[in-house]
DNA sequence: ACGAGGATGCTCT
DNA sequence: GAGCATCCTCGTC
């Protein structure tokens, strides 16, 4: 396959690099468990320019890993009960972030349903992808080029993707930033 | 199939 | 003290 230097992609803008993201893999090795899935919806988030964005307002405690290098994973306890994990983007020191809100298992099903405690919708939700993962707070501000939990390129051909509004906020309902594979 | 409601704890005002 | 970038169970149709 050919594409551009992951690195290069990630420094684009965020809406830009959100659907390029789709078919990326995620993998982690916790445990002696390989675990992979495939990347199939994502949302963007755009610091400032965006009143839904965690980096909204400017730094907090919790935002800091936003302020990191492009590739960077920032993970946060959303509602008390789940992780949700997000890869940092854009020009670095610009806070941008891409969720990842699904994917589909690749490597270690059996791991991956284990750990979510069910045989189905395994990966298919932002609080799933990081339970089926294992991904946790302790992988926060990690990088995802050379850390514990890896993005790897795609091993097929991009494939068609649709925008729609994201999900689960109640600012900037309007934006067409949500983009999930066909 | 679908909707309502509860779980649960951190973050920021 | 309010508000979450969610998920699951249980009730009803």
């Amino acid at each position: 396959m050919q594409e551009q230097p992951l690195n290069e992609l990630l420094s684009e803008y965020v809406t830009d690099v959100a659907p390029q993201l789709l078919g990326y893999r995620v993998r982690t090795g916790f445990g002696g468990a390989e675990t992979e899935v495939i990347i199939s919806e994502v949302e963007a988030y755009a610091s400032h320019e965006d009143p839904a964005s965690h980096s909204f307002s400017g730094p907090t405690p919790r935002n800091q890993p936003m302020y990191g290098e492009p590739g960077t994973l920032y993970v946060y306890l959303n509602y008390g009960i789940h992780f949700l994990m997000n890869v940092v983007v854009g020009p670095p020191g610009t806070p941008h972030a891409v969720l990842l809100r699904g994917g589909t298992p690749t490597v270690g099903l059996n791991t991956m349903q284990a750990r979510r405690g069910r045989s189905t919708d395994t990966a298919n939700g932002p609080g799933k992808l990081t339970q089926a993962l294992g991904v946790t707070l302790t992988h926060n501000a990690t990088s995802l080029l050379d850390g514990p939990v890896r993005l790897l390129s795609p091993l097929s051909p991009a494939r068609p993707y649709v925008a729609t509004k994201r999900i689960g906020i109640s600012k900037a309902t309007n934006f067409l930033w949500r983009y999930t594979t066909s």
